[in-house]
DNA sequence: CGCATAATGTAGCCATTGCTACATTGCAAC
DNA sequence: GTTGCAATGTAGCAATGGCTACATTATGCG
């Protein structure tokens, strides 16, 4: 049954898997931006960010911190591994393309801030390349 | 507390919700797809189409049947309700448009397809405009 | 110092979506 | 009609992420 699946089934597969690292991605990077603000990371701080309960946001660290990503101890502020260091800066620059993209494509700034923070999680890296190239394109030399 | 939630926090409330109505859309959509491929719609089709048990099928389409999206008896095929068919020629269509686009951006195929199935559930009316709005520019007359 | 308060941790509940294993139904072939 | 198989349904487990309520720790202030 799951040997031959048919081939449709596939990119909802990788959706799947997408959704998994989705908070990871959105974790770290939110750990990042706080730490760049204020220099410390506080569980308040991000059951803040993300309107969810602090309870949730300890479990969503607590995982993290399982796989690598975050650094933790018993009441104390939240840092971020090299691992996690690594994928925060990723998670960034795709942020920041996506949403410049959506920009140049001339979507105002508190929708592209929006669709931003949902589609980000599932561009591959050839699109990202596409969203990029578009960019260059459309601010080195605006076509008439 | 949750009177006060920052800022920062709605976009990510926003791809929560999105969250829980995705998978409606995709099941919606795959037994329109279906149906329109071979007039009916079984559980085993949308259990080999998404590539899960047919057990998880079972209960998201009770829960959609349940939502009214999903017309169902027991051991009979799945029908859409009306209102689960004009949500599933919104996401058809919204479904093209994205990949389309990704196209018209110069995306291959099969990348396109992966990504648009991500990306199709967290695109706002006013981003999937600039989206056409792209793609009638990039067929009706190719740039230089 | 001691106490109040904010931050964090823990217990335990619910919903969703995965799964396997087993029970049931329906249909077709014999 | 019976039997066998495919499809469907049901039971029950795990992980994830919501929550409230309550326990604990840390910290600052009187």
């Amino acid at each position: 049954m799951s040997a031959s699946v048919d081939r449709t089934s596939i990119p909802h597969q990788r959706t799947r898997k997408d959704h998994s690292t989705e908070r990871a991605e959105d974790y770290v990077e939110a750990v990042a931006k706080i730490l760049a603000e204020k220099s410390v990371c506080r569980l308040v701080d991000l059951s803040a960010h993300f309107g969810v309960s602090h309870v949730t946001a300890n479990r969503i660290v607590a995982r993290l911190t399982k796989e690598g990503l975050l650094i933790t101890e018993p009441y104390q502020p939240i840092l971020l591994s090299n691992m996690g260091k690594r994928l925060a800066t990723l998670c960034r620059k795709r942020h920041e393309t996506v949403f410049a993209f959506l920009l140049a494509l001339g979507v105002d700034e508190l929708t592209a801030s929006v669709d931003a923070e949902g589609i980000e999680h599932h561009v591959s890296p050839k699109t990202l390349a596409a969203f990029r190239g578009f960019i260059d394109k459309n601010s080195g030399a605006k076509g008439s």
